[in-house]
RNA sequence: GGGAGCUUAGCUCAGUUGGUUUAGAGCGUCUGCCCUACAAGCAGAGGGUCGGGGGUUCGACUCCCUCAGCUCCCACCA
């Protein structure tokens, strides 16, 4: 058969892929047989793909494939998300480099930039994934601002909004001064950062508002929100401050008089023990000021610049505003001291930019509820999460959820559904015809006109906490009345998800809770938490570091199945995946071995009339067995989500054992013939290790799977049975190892000596060897013959197990050499005994210990024993060479 | 500040209820090989007192305590 002498990932790839969408392979619809569903973590549409989704996807492909082979409908739901802020300042960048300001354009004009900036760019990531090998199933993909998702979106806001669940507050939230929302708690990262503790002086109001000459001093590292302080508060405790109780004080440079008031949350023994009191610009004293019903005073816009409500520094920005004003309470007097301090300060996420905690108006829905039942899924078992550390991750979060803040003020989402009459009062509905109507029960009078959508769409997460049930049947959130279409009822609940744990509470939580309250049931049954993939040096990757590589230029230079075993070799559950090209480099390596192998046994003939050499009848035999065994063994790996250890029983089965032992075995000594049933099972075995490894390494297994079979188009690996682990002679298996190290230590001896693997060897054996194996031994050291019984002269002794073997070497032996090298091991084998010695002359061992385990300490004392003896004769039998 | 986890060969990691483990794998390293499947390969070899200390136990990489180092998550002491 024609083969050509080096596998060429690059055209077998795309051919297949192209043939296996041709045919709809991937495609699923609901049958009689038992679904497998995965939905895709939605990668962002206009996101390109990074090694975090080749490691992602690659894992959802391995199962979905796995699945596929067991016989199962599998679907894997494929789309996109529309990220709104990641997506939405893309577009701000964009329109900016064409000289356009979002502000200086409409609502439905940056709306349509941004729909033709997703047609451009959307989905490209999609497209990136089929090069990886991912057998979605595309003609489901979705989008999730698609129009019947968004209806799903805007059903489900109403839904909870008509259960009271959400609710309008103004509370401080964590402002983004760049992008001009508010993004969720969960979207800042604090960082320990470098700043100054400001000590000011605060003057004590003689009632009418001029400073006495008493004072007292607060510590702040935020001197430019002074104007907004609403009082400064002391711990009722707090005996130093107790002079100050009813006092009033001016804030300096303003003169503004605020009052002292007590508070336990002051800690007496941190700053000086006066706080002020900012209600507008600090989460903490928000809630003290709603303690003590203080006035909130805003005086940080939406850009961070201070406005005319600061009365000083109007317009300038918060940092700016901080230097400037360090300045004026030097001028003033009112600086004491500054010192040195390091602070956790709020940053983005996304851009690093400094979260400005800031008052504001937003849409929040209560989680106390959905968490309480979400958690529960997860801890009473239903849902697993491997690895199960993240248990208690999830828990800790889940029992102090706090309210979730939905909205966001972006234009790029899905809009929210509240529609304000012109006296303030407002309604919620799907649509703005139903909103009208509802408006009109309220005021007769109202029109269309009258009505004022909410500004603010919805946060991103508030769409993607539906994927599992929306992708399947739109209808459905909002409204559990509805009964679930065909799909949602055959594919819910999905079965695995595979996702990085940073997204553990944006949404795989929510998700749980979303299948909660709209099914009923939980959304999947396992959570696969991946690791974040690293540099080889630890590092995350970064567009900034450079040490990002881009996976297509990897599958281009590697092949696909190349890449996806590179990323699978070094990734156990939840551990950081440490990428280096050097395992991709393995994983193309082993296409070459695979291939190769092929090209080996696909030259050969077969010999009707030949009889089956006994080696090859025992090398059939044994790897039938091996083979067995290791099914067995990724299975249970496989069970486990241990997809690496899996991958290292078929590689290691494929290249140690099959090629490197099994081949070489019935590898037909003139490289003509070999007879047909050896060659009929080698076939065999061929086939049901490319099954094996499929899942794994799509493209070239379908390949050569075709190669092997002369199968047809429409023909397709993906859909044969993962082979079954029969029967397996465990001890065939066993003697087999044995043998197997007798042909090592041979090979060590002729490595050692110099002596090729063409010139043929004696050997002695003596002892506990199944002889049946002699012709293994035979045809694998290439030695001329085995002699049973204990050889003598010049030669090197060696022994496995109990089996006491020696080569003559006649001429080549350094006897001095043999001599330390006995006397090493003979060293070894005393200790070893002395050891076990130890142990079996311990009352109390012998007593207390399983007799199972006694009795194995016994014949490693009796194994260890008949060692020493051999190596003494050994020695003897040297030492009576050289007196000669 | 709270919580979780990690520390095993040069590197990355297994080690599944403490005893057939005299601690394994992959990669890398070293030695020898182009013998017609494969040098992207073949055949071998070396390499670890399982982070330190203590304890429980007949027995500890495995359980407990403690110290050290690292990582992650949560947390706005101004």
């Amino acid at each position: 058969m024609d083969i050509s002498s080096k596998y060429n990932p690059a055209e077998v790839e795309d051919k297949w892929y192209a043939r296996w969408l041709k045919n709809r392979f991937f495609h699923s619809e609901p049958d009689s047989r038992e679904p497998y569903t995965i939905v895709i973590p939605p990668p962002n549409v206009t996101g390109i793909l990074h090694m975090g989704h080749v490691l992602n996807n690659t894992l959802n492909d391995v199962l979905v494939r796995k699945a596929r082979m067991d016989g199962r409908n599998a679907c894997w739901v494929p789309g996109t998300d529309h990220a709104s802020i990641a997506t939405e300042s893309k577009v701000v960048a964009k329109l900016a480099a064409e000289g356009i300001s979002k502000e200086d354009i409409t609502r439905e004009e940056f709306l349509k930039y941004a729909w033709e900036w997703k047609e451009e760019h959307g989905g490209i990531i999609l497209q990136q994934l089929r090069k990886l090998g991912a057998s979605c199933d595309w003609d489901r993909t979705r989008f999730t601002m698609e129009p019947e998702l968004t209806k799903a979106v805007v059903a489900t806001f109403c839904h909870f909004y008509r259960k009271g669940m959400i609710y309008r507050g103004v509370r401080i939230v964590n402002w983004y001064p760049k992008a001009l929302t508010a993004i969720s708690d969960d979207e800042v990262i604090h960082k320990d950062t470098k700043s100054c503790f400001y000590h000011i002086k605060y003057y004590i109001s003689d009632g009418k508002g001029k400073p006495t000459d008493k004072y007292l001093v607060i510590a702040t590292t935020r001197p430019e929100t002074i104007m907004a302080d609403a009082a400064i508060c002391v711990n009722p405790a707090d005996e130093r401050h107790r002079w100050l109780h009813g006092k009033k004080v001016l804030i300096p440079l303003i003169d503004r008089e605020i009052p002292v008031i007590e508070d336990d949350y002051v800690e007496m023994d941190f700053g000086t023990g006066c706080l002020k009191v900012t209600p507008a610009h600090d989460a903490h004293d928000y809630e003290i000021g709603l303690r003590h019903n203080l006035p909130v005073l805003d005086i940080i816009d939406d850009h961070g610049c201070l406005n005319e409500k600061a009365r000083i520094l109007v317009g300038e920005d918060r940092f700016e505003a901080r230097k400037k004003i360090a300045a004026l309470l030097e001028e003033s007097g009112n600086l004491v001291k500054t010192e040195d301090y390091v602070s956790p300060i709020g940053y983005s996420e996304r851009t690093n930019a400094v979260i400005e905690p800031k008052l504001s108006a937003q849409w929040f829905l209560k989680m106390q509820d959905l968490a309480a039942s979400a958690l529960a899924e997860v801890e009473e078992g239903r849902i697993r999460f491997i690895p199960d550390k993240y248990r208690n991750t999830y828990r800790h979060w889940m029992e102090n959820a706090r309210d979730w803040c939905i909205s966001r003020q972006l234009w790029w989402g899905q809009r929210i559904p509240a529609y304000y009459l012109p006296d303030g009062s407002v309604v919620v509905e799907e649509t703005a015809e139903k909103a009208l109507e509802a408006a009109r029960k309220i005021n007769p009078g109202i029109t269309a006109a009258d009505l004022k959508q909410d500004e603010d769409v919805l946060d991103t997460w508030f769409s993607s906490w539906l994927w599992p049930i929306s992708v399947f049947d739109p209808e459905l959130p909002g409204h559990p009345e509805h009964k679930p279409n065909r799909d949602l009822a055959y594919y819910y609940p999905t079965n695995d998800l595979v996702t990085a744990p940073d997204i553990i509470f944006f949404w795989v939580a929510r998700m749980i809770m979303a299948g909660g309250e709209f099914m009923n049931e939980k959304p999947f049954s396992n959570v696969y938490f991946t690791g974040l993939v690293r540099d080889n040096l630890g590092r995350k990757m970064s567009k900034t570091l450079g040490n990002s590589p881009d996976p297509l230029e990897l599958i281009a230079k590697y092949g696909a199945d190349a890449v996806r075993l590179g990323m699978l070799l070094c990734s156990s559950a939840g551990n950081d995946i440490l990428y280096d090209e050097s395992q991709i480099e393995q994983g193309r390596n082993f296409c070459g071995k695979i291939w190769n192998s092929w090209r080996l046994v696909s030259g050969w003939t077969a010999d009707e009339g030949a009889a089956q050499p006994e080696v090859a009848s025992i090398a059939v035999r044994w790897f039938d067995s091996l083979l067995s065994k290791t099914i067995e063994t990724m299975e249970d790996h496989y069970s486990k989500f241990r997809i690496n250890d899996a991958l290292m029983a078929v590689y290691r089965l494929f290249w140690d054992d099959f090629c490197s032992t099994y081949l070489e075995l019935v590898k037909p000594a003139g490289g003509k013939t070999v007879d047909k049933a050896t060659l009929e099972a080698t076939v065999e075995f061929f086939d049901k290790l490319l099954k094996l490894i499929h899942p794994i390494m799509p493209f070239i297994t379908e390949e050569l799977w075709h190669l092997a079979g002369r199968r047809g188009e429409t023909e397709t690996i993906m859909f044969e049975r993962t082979p079954a682990a029969g029967e397996y002679d465990a001890h065939l298996l066993e003697s087999f190892d044995v043998a197997r190290e007798c042909v090592n230590a041979v090979r060590g001896i002729r490595n050692q000596k110099g002596i090729s693997s063409r010139e043929e060897m004696s050997l002695y054996v003596e002892g506990d060897l199944d002889r049946s194996l002699l012709p293994v031994l035979k045809k694998a050291a290439n030695l001329s013959e085995i002699i049973d019984g204990e050889g003598s002269g010049a030669g090197s002794q060696f022994v496995v197990g109990t089996l006491k073997c020696f080569v003559p070497l006649e001429g080549k032996v350094d006897m001095g050499e043999e001599r330390t090298k006995l006397e090493a091991e003979l060293e070894y084998q005393r200790k070893f005994l002395a050891g076990v010695r130890a142990k079996l002359s311990n009352q109390a061992f012998v007593s207390h210990a399983p007799a199972a385990v006694v009795e194995s300490e016994r014949k490693k004392e009796s194994d260890a024993l008949s060692r020493i003896a051999s190596f003494e004769e050994a020695l003897k039998a040297i030492d009576n060479q050289s007196n000669k």
